[in-house]
RNA sequence: GGAAGCUUAGCUCAGCUGGUUCAGAGCAUCUGCCUUACAAGCAGAGGGUCAUAGGUUCGAAUCCUAUAGCUUCCA
């Protein structure tokens, strides 16, 4: 026993169990028919993360499912990998190589690749490390890397077959542009923001009269690019401007007015500068009358002079050429100031301005020729079996938004400017104009190059025998080209559970067969849209079947104070050193404490301090255990009996309750279950009940029985806190082979017999007089080794006589009589259901404070009982409430009556104490 | 600007289809205790008009309406 630390040392214990499950093929699954299965693919965290609190709670609950389901018998299976993350990655890579000096324009796509792949050689599996330290049982054999080249393959083959189907295209639109990314965007990649901004009021003069009209813009460095100034027809402020003309400041430029119901009257002065190609809205308007497009900008942001094909305003924008568009922004308000065009600014404007997620610049609206996915039709399937619940989100509330947000999708834009990434298999022929989608016959979408060559050449003669404009045939690979573009990174994740048992490849292999649709998804709201609704519409397409039947939905874990963890704040606490200071155990059950499905948590280190301590109370009731001494020969006494009965009962109830938990993925509330059944039952009742006196040896019964229960409490602990339960697990017994927790069977829950109910509703009673002794020691400051005699006024002697000796043990008792009549003399009394307590003390009892307490008890109850009765006396209450629920008002009232019964009876006598007292003095 | 959700003890939350599982849990607080498993602990105790105002009902934290505040999503 003193070989046992005092406190719990998880360091080596951690590490020692995880390298032996390891060794032991724990986590390893491969297809048995003979079992049923369960199968959760992980998120794929990026290849650039390192382990922070998000993952932490995500991985933790997928591993507590994960591990529960390997211990019921099912064939287990959670498949780990990363993602590449193009931005993310090729940001990081970017960042890297210019601290080395090198510029990426500077290297060939080959060669920047090979820099990234050795970037990710060496980082991309620092994730997954950590994921092992905090105690992820994920089959390691399977780790998949979405770029890895099978996985690539599948991407590829995914975009081919899209595309074969009709649900890919090449459009013109007005995309995101990420100016420093110098790639476009989806709409999600876009975050909104309300930001301090400036409304500059630009004068335009009118052509062929005085005057100006004045337009409000938050702008002015678009100006360049106005092709029309909208207003409102309905607005009579302007209507004798309608067919006339403006010149458009600094460029000069003669442009029409037009009228459009879409401009706001009240925004601004009513009038609309229209940029038709750097603004959505304007580009529509544009394209509603007919208007040119003017793009002034170069794809990094700083103004393009060249792009004006009118010698004279390229003459006037010259000085402007490669400036970026902030500064832009002041120099031409600067200038209008001058030209005494700027009629005021207004200093207190907000604006919803769009910021790239990635790379935090200010999201440029920019025209150009990307891939996109038709959603409507795709989706279809996707809304219908989430609304109908064959997949299930997990909370439903989620439904709602999902069915929103999918009835007004958009088409989805695939393309990124990057390298890092999957390159997108589209071919086009050196020497054509491929600017308009008008082209697009000319395009061969195929997986290699040779395929794409034989596919170009016949498009090509089929071209040039059917238009007067003829292309050229290309005859070998150098004559023709692969698009240079990557595909977005949610595009490969929408595969990701059908990649990673490669099921395109192989569509009727044994791992897809056998492990598809998996069972239960973890992950966070935010990205319920970018990747959980995309693994859904590709799992109807590929496989007419969904890819998983629950999404758990976990929170975004914020600080206490409620911020959103983030490296610019600063306020994320480091994982590994957390794990270092609480253990693995302890962070996995910190983190779960409050963590309520789709909720957010509010992280505290003290939950994780609250779980090292849990881990500590076992590990001292595993000390206090081990310490004992068996006696063979001794029976087992009356209050262990009644204990073992007790607990086996409360054991099951608990079960049955973590059942129910577990059935409504109420992670938090199971673990809180386990944490209660632990401590209060396990340790403070229970091991308290059975425990012998100090160096006596304990009956081997009872002994053998709570080895029993420690190790049923350890299987239910698992899940949660696999290091410290596996180690006491093979502390309480000699093990052989393979009988190792992690693979135990799990309780399995048996229903309570009318007995077992009725012991747990008795010891709740026992319990109360027991907790009134103690709470009476307490205010009267009896210290705890001096024994209580207890006398107890009861008609039902029998029911507490088969308790008697565990009242003596824990409440300290010398001994327990039964009265009918009440109690006189230096007593302190009270009720505890319908019965009296007395309990003789030596020193005084202070009788008008015990007065006032049982009046104020009797008060409470007598109000009860009123409510009560107010009911029953209600003819409308007896007609219209269900009858089970009158019987239930009538039960009540007995037990209220009797409980004030005995009150009074208790007060009754009080007093006439008192006054006795009084008398004498 | 459009939509959804939330508001219960000092904090974080549970309370399903209205009726002692109806006012709960954990943490925190307070009071005693170093009682030989555990001070990372033990034994007790206090604490809420269930956001506000109406309504439905025999009965409302629970259903309906309005108001306020917070959060999220979309534009």
């Amino acid at each position: 026993m003193s070989s046992i630390p005092k406190t719990y040392n998880p360091q080596e214990i951690e590490s020692k169990w995880y390298s032996r499950w390891m060794q032991e093929g724990f986590f390893r699954s491969v297809p048995n028919p003979d079992k049923k299965r369960y199968c959760i693919v992980i998120p794929p965290p990026n290849v650039t993360g390192v382990l922070h609190m998000g993952h932490i709670l995500n991985n933790t609950i997928q591993d507590v499912l994960v591990r529960r389901a390997r211990m019921r018998g099912f064939e287990t299976c959670w498949v780990p990998g990363t993602d590449h993350a193009s931005i993310a990655t090729e940001a990081k890579v970017v960042k890297m190589l210019k601290e080395k000096g090198i510029d990426k324009r500077s290297l060939t796509r080959q060669e920047f690749l090979r820099y990234a792949w050795e970037w990710k050689e060496k980082y991309g599996g620092i994730i997954l490390e950590q994921l092992k330290k905090l105690g992820a049982s994920c089959d390691w054999e399977r780790t998949r890397f979405t770029m890895e080249p099978k996985l690539s393959q599948q991407v590829l083959q995914m975009f081919v077959d899209l595309y074969r189907d009709g649900y890919i295209y090449r459009g013109l639109r007005m995309v995101n542009w990420d100016p420093q990314g110098r790639t476009a965007l989806s709409d999600e990649e876009v975050i909104h923001r309300p930001t301090q901004s400036k409304l500059y009021y630009v004068r335009y003069k009118i052509v062929g009269e005085e005057g100006y009209i004045v337009v409000a813009t938050q702008r002015p460095e678009t100006i360049m690019g106005d092709v029309a100034v909208a207003v409102n027809p309905q607005d009579e402020r302007y209507r004798h401007l309608h067919g006339k003309k403006v010149i458009v400041p600094i460029v000069e430029r003669v442009v029409p007015v037009i009228a459009d119901d879409y401009v706001d009257m009240e925004f601004g002065t009513g009038c609309l500068k229209i940029t038709p190609a750097h603004d959505a809205n304007d580009y529509q308007i544009g394209q509603r009358h007919q208007l040119p497009i003017i793009d002034t900008l170069n794809e990094d942001g700083t103004f393009n002079a060249h792009a004006f094909k009118d010698e004279q305003e390229r003459q006037r924008v010259l000085q402007y050429d490669k400036i970026d568009r902030f500064q832009l922004r002041t120099l031409i308000a600067e200038r209008l100031q001058v030209l005494g065009q700027l009629e005021r600014i207004d200093e207190n404007y907000v604006a919803n301005i769009g910021y790239s997620e990635r790379t935090e610049a200010v999201v440029e609206p920019r025209l150009s020729i990307q891939w996109f996915v038709r959603m409507k039709e795709l989706c279809q399937p996707a809304l219908e079996n989430v609304m109908n619940d064959n997949i299930r989100l997990h909370p439903p509330k989620f439904k709602n938004i999902y069915r929103h947000w999918i009835e007004n999708i958009r088409d989805w834009c695939i393309s990124r400017q990057l390298w890092w990434g999957h390159r997108i298999p589209a071919w086009y022929i050196n020497g054509v104009d491929y600017s308009t989608p008008a082209s697009d016959d000319l395009i061969a979408v195929c997986l290699t190059a040779e395929e794409a060559l034989e596919q170009l050449q016949q498009k090509a003669t089929i071209h040039n025998s059917t238009h007067i404009s003829k292309v050229p045939c290309p005859q070998t690979l150098d004559h023709i080209r692969q698009d240079e573009d990557v595909l977005d990174t949610w595009f490969s994740s929408g595969l990701w559970p059908i990649s990673v048992f490669d099921g395109v490849l192989d569509p009727n292999n044994k791992d897809i067969t056998y492990y598809y649709p998996t069972d239960d998804l973890v992950t966070a709201p935010e990205i319920l849209f970018f990747w959980v609704m995309r693994m859904i519409i590709t799992g109807y397409y590929y496989r007419k079947e969904k890819p998983f039947k629950n999404v758990y939905l976990t929170g975004i874990v914020r600080d206490k104070i409620g911020r959103k963890m983030s490296k610019s704040l600063g306020n994320s606490p480091d994982a590994l050193e957390l794990m270092a200071k609480y253990s693995a155990d302890g962070v996995r059950a910190g983190m779960l404490f409050s963590s309520p499905a789709g909720n957010d948590l509010l992280f505290d280190e003290k939950l994780c301090e609250q779980g090292r301590n849990f881990a500590n109370k076992i590990w001292n009731a595993f000390r206090l255990v081990k310490g004992w001494s068996v006696d063979e020969a001794l029976p087992v006494s009356p209050v262990s009996q009644m204990a073992n009965k007790w607990f086996e009962a409360k054991l099951q109830a608990a079960i049955a309750e973590m059942e129910d938990c577990y059935e409504k993925y109420r992670i938090s509330d199971a673990l809180l279950i386990i944490y209660r059944l632990i401590w209060e039952d396990f340790c403070s009742w229970y091991l308290e009940m059975i425990k012998p006196e100090h160096g006596k040896p304990i009956e081997l019964v009872t002994f053998e029985t709570a080895i029993y229960f420690f190790e049923t409490l350890l299987k239910l602990l698992h899940p949660f806190m696999p290091f410290i339960t596996e180690e006491i697990w093979h502390g309480l017994r000699q093990r052989q082979g393979k009988d190792y927790l992690i693979v135990a069977s799990y309780p399995t829950f048996q229903p309570l017999s009318p007995e077992q109910k009725s012991m747990l509703e008795q010891t709740e009673r026992i319990f109360q007089i027991i907790q009134q002794v103690r709470a009476l020691r307490n205010q009267k400051k009896i210290a705890p080794k001096e024994a209580l005699p207890l006398a107890i006024k009861t008609h039902q002697p029998a029911l507490y006589q088969r308790f008697e000796a565990m009242m003596k043990k824990l409440a300290h008792l010398s001994k327990v009589v039964y009265l009918l009549e009440e109690l006189q003399g230096n007593v302190v009394r009270f009720v505890v259901e319908g019965d009296e307590f007395f309990v003789s003390l030596s020193n005084l009892v202070d009788g008008h404070q015990e007065l006032k307490k049982l009046q104020a008890e009797l008060e409470y109850q007598q109000g009860f009982l009123e409510s009560v009765e107010k009911k029953l006396s209600n003819q409308k209450f007896l007609a219209n409430a269900k009858p089970e629920v009158v019987e239930n008002e009538r039960r009540k009232q007995a037990d209220a009556q009797a409980r004030i019964a005995a009150l009074q009876s208790a007060i009754a006598a009080l007093q006439q104490s008192l006054e006795k007292t009084l008398s004498q003095a």
